[in-house]
DNA sequence: ACATTAACGCCTC
DNA sequence: GAGGCGTTAATGT
């Protein structure tokens, strides 16, 4: 009965538009094609790739030839950037917007968040392994613009050392953060795990207001409730009990926090 | 301690 | 106006 709630989740998300405008998206447009690129201008493809660190060690002849299999796309908040039926034999990379990275339970079609994902974050590597079955999704919370390379080309760039040897770094570290979630969804209860929830999204999307440090998303509850594994009503629930207690405040679905302190007590 | 269900008004699309 | 969202309360595990 309550299946549908999985799949509505999909259409759910954001509704805050006017708040992202005056940030970021001014690119996207025209983009020029990788091939000529002399000089890194803003928005080509170089540019874009220059943010990530897993091209820090890049010298610019390895950058230009990943700019020509590098494919971009534009996606619209709340479109799948890929659905867990699809074979994706891609890599993604996030050059802007935010998405989120999530897995299906196909029996009852509740969503777990797995990751949020923030511009300069590769994402997709599980087609690296050799079982495809796995029913993840990514979803654009807003407008994104994203760029892929097929398995095949991406093959190819692991031969280099330093590229995999970076590749095994961040495969490693998503692994540490699925573990310690996996603690606490364990070990930690509903309060425990939305205040660590706070605390991490306010570092991983900081924005600094005269309140205290905001978080600079606008997830629905019933996103923060497939973050932490729990219903919607009881993070209803909790959040009150966290304003009551003047732990946080929020306006307009953007959630500021007033007492971290305590807020890292609850936490632990 | 938390899920589930149902019911409500509000807000968005 | 429909459906998503936030909220509350009753009830079940």
């Amino acid at each position: 009965m309550d299946s549908f709630i999985g799949i509505l989740i999909l259409h759910e998300i954001f509704q805050l538009d006017w708040l992202l405008f005056f940030t970021e998206i001014e690119c996207g447009s025209e983009i020029p094609l990788g091939n000529n690129v002399q000089t890194t201008e803003k928005g080509s493809k170089l540019w874009h790739l220059r943010k990530f660190n897993i091209f820090e060690k890049f010298d610019r002849d390895d950058l230009e030839s990943v700019t020509k299999i590098l494919h971009l796309k534009e996606i619209k908040k709340r479109d799948p950037i890929y659905l867990p039926s699809e074979n994706h034999s891609r890599i993604f990379f996030l050059i802007k917007g935010k998405a989120k990275l999530s897995r299906i339970d196909a029996k009852d079609g509740k969503e777990l968040i797995l990751f949020l994902i923030k511009p300069g974050e590769l994402f997709g590597l599980l087609s690296l392994s050799e079982e495809r079955y796995s029913n993840t999704m990514a979803v654009a919370l807003q407008r994104c613009l994203v760029g892929y390379i097929e398995f095949a080309d991406f093959q190819r760039m692991t031969k280099n050392a330093v590229f995999s040897m970076e590749l095994n770094k961040l495969v490693g570290s998503r692994m540490v953060r699925i573990e310690n979630r996996l603690d606490e969804l364990l070990f930690r209860e509903v309060p425990c795990r939305l205040a660590r929830l706070l605390l991490r999204l306010s570092k991983e999307f900081p924005k600094k207001m005269k309140c205290g440090d905001k978080i600079d998303l606008n997830l629905t509850q019933q996103d923060m409730a497939n973050l932490i594994g729990a219903t919607r009503e009881i993070v209803s629930l909790t959040l009150n009990d966290f304003k009551r207690q003047g732990l946080i405040a929020s306006h307009r679905r953007q959630i500021c926090i007033h007492d971290k302190k305590n807020l890292q007590e609850l936490s632990r």
